[in-house]
DNA sequence: CGGCAAGTTGAGCCAGGTCAACTCCGGTGG
DNA sequence: CCACCGGAGTTGACCTGGCTCAACTTGCCG
């Protein structure tokens, strides 16, 4: 019967919603299964060093994962999250800089075995598409972030977050409730600001009209085209604008 | 006779030092010179809108190309920048706030068919590789520059662009000195600061003994460890530490 | 040598960092 | 049930690193 998938799978996020694992024949995820073990992470804690180096290629199932940076005197940042869907690959993690993957949430990952990954990317041109996209779609939210971190005001910046949580997390967004996976201290550092600040600019947000603060961990959007003109720097949208033609300076 | 290369191949800096072309059987490449052609631009011109949407897959062949992001009220930043050997898909590009491509120095790269780029990738695991790797190191690098941007003093952000432009730029290593590819208002602009502060961090960095201004294009590192150190906000090395263990606050 | 853009230096100011006190809230034990 | 506790978040007061603006110097190209 090996068109029914494994019982862990059939009960598993990955396996719908067009993700990673719904691309797969039944053999292949079949074969990635047995070769895979599901890890669950309380928040706080850190994937242990070891699992790494043997399995470096984590599917996040559930919760958020962050990459962080520590330097020596203790500043830390959040370069990064991960929620559900999303494929981290690390196999060439220690020959950059990288850092730690801590959970803001209660997580659950697959760790899934790189020879039947790689056999998969090598034969499945439907996965590996995902996998390609996802790290596009990874390195886009990079340099969007980028572009928050060099030059946003702190209230720009929160703006931008409570946008991407509504993008990037499930959620009803018609009900116009964002949900704020992280605490403010994890909210400051993915900032690369202090949480003293977070907590201003979340009294700002509110104070313009654009947001209502019902939770620590809940907002509701007041008026959406105004807090995207505030994250874009006072620019009129925040959907794809692709590429644009600009002026350049001489 | 398909095993020699095509003219313009033969000559370009792809073609060598196991880049993306060196990785192609001659009638791989024959096929994808045919399909795509080479672009040139001159320092402060941008990639022009059409060509993208036709052609959206480009190798840089020669100079620095910037991805500029543009906020309504002038505001610019640089996300990120591209050397010989990169490889930019930029078919989600327009799904994604991306930005703008801007040549930093006068800069030729080839312009690539996406249908020839695509069966290569299909077919070929080795070329394969090598744009997976690339797209990789790509987010390792964004990592760093948002760990960068989001805690690092003007001083520290600065010596770690030096020892980025170390890193990535061809120049001799051992003779101490380092190319700096851009003006001071565009590094200011990677780096999330005004040209004035860029300035004065370099006068800094000097008074610190750390690097010597031989012109406004190279510098000579006086003092490598010292400046990593500075770099790292004042951790130990620069060089891959890979997934390292820290304690988690609980 | 002149003209212009790039880069540097200086003076003053302000957004956000820092430090400390306070509030809020969930959990725990008497 | 309520008092207590500890950690998270907020608020206020103050301070400083880097931004701003303006003047000056340097370097490049005719």
């Amino acid at each position: 019967m090996a068109s029914l998938p494994p019982p862990r799978c059939a009960a598993c996020a990955l396996f719908f919603d067009e993700n990673f694992c719904a691309r797969l024949a039944p053999d292949e995820l079949a074969n990635l299964n047995a070769a895979s073990r599901v890890v669950s992470l309380r928040r706080g804690e850190q994937i242990p060093a070891g699992t790494i180096e043997l399995s470096p290629i984590l599917a996040v199932e559930r919760g958020e994962l962050s990459l962080q940076q520590v330097l020596h005197d203790g500043r830390r940042s959040i370069s990064a999250f991960f929620v559900c869907g999303d494929i981290i690959d690390l196999r060439q993690a220690d020959e950059n800089r990288f850092g730690s993957l801590v959970a803001l949430s209660d997580v659950t990952f697959c760790n899934l075995s790189p020879q039947a990954f790689d056999m998969i990317m090598e034969r499945n041109q439907n996965a590996r598409e995902f996998v390609w996209s996802n790290l596009q779609n990874r390195v886009y939210r990079s340099l969007n972030h980028i572009s928050d971190l060099a030059n946003k005001k702190a209230p720009e910046k929160l703006a931008s977050f409570i946008l991407e949580c509504r993008n990037r997390l499930p959620g009803r967004k018609s009900s116009g409730r964002v949900t704020i996976p992280f605490r403010r201290r994890d909210v400051a550092e993915y900032l690369g600001m202090q949480p003293e600040t977070i907590s201003r600019s979340f009294r700002d947000l509110e104070t313009r009209g654009l947001i209502d603060v019902e939770t620590t961990s809940v907002v509701r959007i007041c008026n959406l085209p105004d807090l995207r003109m505030l994250a874009n720097g006072a620019r009129d949208d925040d959907t794809g604008i692709g590429l644009r033609v600009l002026r350049v300076s001489a």
